[in-house]
DNA sequence: GTTAACTAACTAACCGTTTATATAGGAAGT
DNA sequence: ACTTCCTATATAAACGGTTAGTTAGTTAAC
């Protein structure tokens, strides 16, 4: 299930979020739970929760997508109560786009573009897909359902740009041919590497895995050859 | 909305599922609503109705998935019962499988392969995606849907396994270098002629239309380059 | 008159979201 | 240290709208 390593919490734990909680008058019913069947103590770490939330989440839109998944789902896989989700992260789509968010940063982050070295970033970027592979169906239900109205993450959006550009000065440089516009380069090496993931048009079979690789590293390679 | 002709229906309209209904599509000519007046006294025409279904089904599926499309849209904008959608197609599912089969049969018969030209048919197919944006969602859709349990239209996967073989004999014949394999071959061209296709990771602005196609063709001739 | 084609109304379950309530754990006062 | 009080954290239970699927009946066509 949980491919990724697990997702750290960053920003300050407040409950209610804008809204305060005014507790009122508290405990004069008290029915005791703790007391009564298999007593949970369950200790209080709201950022430990609302990570174990987020790790669920994850799991459960990347296999269900955002109108397929169940807020309910996610609670029980957290171990948390439903109203939590609401309380941490306002909605079922905000909750995605944390997700979405978390993902997209961490590959930037872990794969770095290479303007002078393409087959290497193809064959980086093939190497991460493989090993994540919750990022490129997060990445696809959300071109599919988030398609008309809502945009790329922008952190996402100024990464495409600024690859463009930097294959833009590779050209004036002559380090690479200007056969293909910077777009086209850019669009072209992110199908390759893709193109073999699973949840594409044809699964790979695990066993022919570094032909593959090879495979899309050769083909990237031809695209930059002058 | 729909971009795509209007939907044939060749298979005989039963309502009755299983159960045979033998009447026919005679009422080809009975064009006249009688009377628009007030009540809409609706001819009958299991043919068209099946048809209009169909339609609505793909734009609808096609926009937001399986999970995301509701019956009761299908039905509005095919101005049909509701309950005419499980009469005539049994399920949910059954519709989207019936729209992707439609889609998938339309697509295999009016892009031929060819593996001597494999420039020449990812042209071929760029120019069929553009045309039919429906097709590349609801392919991409029952990718992430039915990831799991469900196979592939049995259409699709022996084009696919059939195609692939025609690389191999024109890789024997030495038409086709051996640099590739037939299944990384086949994969490339697929993932090259609908890298651009709107909902990829960038959008196409239409302007500059032809310089992609001449792309995506420039990159295919490099894989098959000895 | 028979039957295929169609319809309105219904049902039962589901699901996102909210509310009311409880309690752990720390801070403040003594 | 001990008590008191506050609030962030957690939970159960509902709420209200929605939705896939059904049924029982009506009408058109032959």
């Amino acid at each position: 299930m949980s491919d990724d390593q697990p997702l750290p919490t960053n920003d300050q734990p407040s409950l209610s979020d804008g809204k305060r909680l005014l507790s009122s008058d508290r405990s004069l019913l008290t029915t005791d739970r703790s007391l009564l069947s298999g007593g949970k103590p369950r200790q209080r770490d709201a950022a430990a929760t609302k990570a174990r939330l987020l790790q669920a989440a994850t799991d459960e839109f990347a296999t269900h997508g955002i109108a397929g998944a169940r807020i309910d789902r996610i609670a029980a896989a957290a171990k948390a109560n439903k109203a939590l989700v609401y309380a941490y992260f306002g909605n079922k789509e905000a909750l995605f786009e944390a997700v979405l968010d978390t993902h997209v940063g961490r590959l930037l982050a872990e794969v770095p573009f290479t303007a002078d070295d393409l087959p290497g970033y193809a064959g980086r970027l093939f190497d991460y897909l493989l090993a994540h592979p919750h990022q490129l169906r997060l990445a696809t239900w959300h071109r599919l359902e988030e398609g008309a109205d809502k945009r790329n993450p922008a952190e996402l959006n100024d990464s495409l740009e600024h690859n463009a550009g930097l294959i833009a000065t590779a050209q004036d440089r002559g380090t690479l041919p200007t056969t293909f516009t910077p777009a086209d380069l850019l669009v072209f090496t992110l199908a390759l590497s893709s193109a073999w993931m699973p949840g594409s048009p044809t699964a790979m079979p695990r066993a022919a895995l570094d032909i593959h690789r090879a495979a899309v590293v050769e083909a990237v390679r031809r695209l930059v050859t002058k």
